[in-house]
DNA sequence: GCTCTGACGATTT
DNA sequence: GAAATCGCCAGAG
């Protein structure tokens, strides 16, 4: 099942471009909810449709990577395929994609 | 309807 | 710089 929420969220992620990545922040305000980051987190967690649903492309808003159902480890690796230069740590704030803020 | 938990954020210690 | 604390919203029990 899947609630509105999610289906937001899932919908804004697959409007992300190959090579970025966003922030849950910028998720979140792309739903029109800037404050509900945990809920979004949520969603995204629980992502049912991993094909039109790049999860791995979302990170903190601290730049660190965050968490990730097959590990951590294999976002970056995703992440570096796609031309991101990512570390555990930290993520280069150029690669970071922003949704159209009205 | 209440309480707990969560792939979080920002601030403070 | 890392850990702890509070605040936030939504879903699940």
């Amino acid at each position: 099942m899947a609630t509105k929420l999610q289906h937001a969220v899932w919908t804004k992620l697959s409007e992300i471009p190959k090579g970025k990545v966003v922030t849950y922040v910028e998720l979140a305000r792309a739903i029109g909810k800037p404050k509900a980051v945990r809920a979004v987190a949520t969603a995204v967690g629980k992502n049912p449709n991993l094909v039109v649903v790049p999860c791995h492309r979302v990170i903190r808003s601290d730049r660190s990577v965050g968490k990730y159902a097959s590990g951590v480890d294999k976002k970056i690796a995703l992440l570096k395929s796609e031309g991101i230069n990512i570390q555990k740590r930290h993520v280069p704030p150029e690669d970071i994609f922003v949704f159209d803020k009205k």
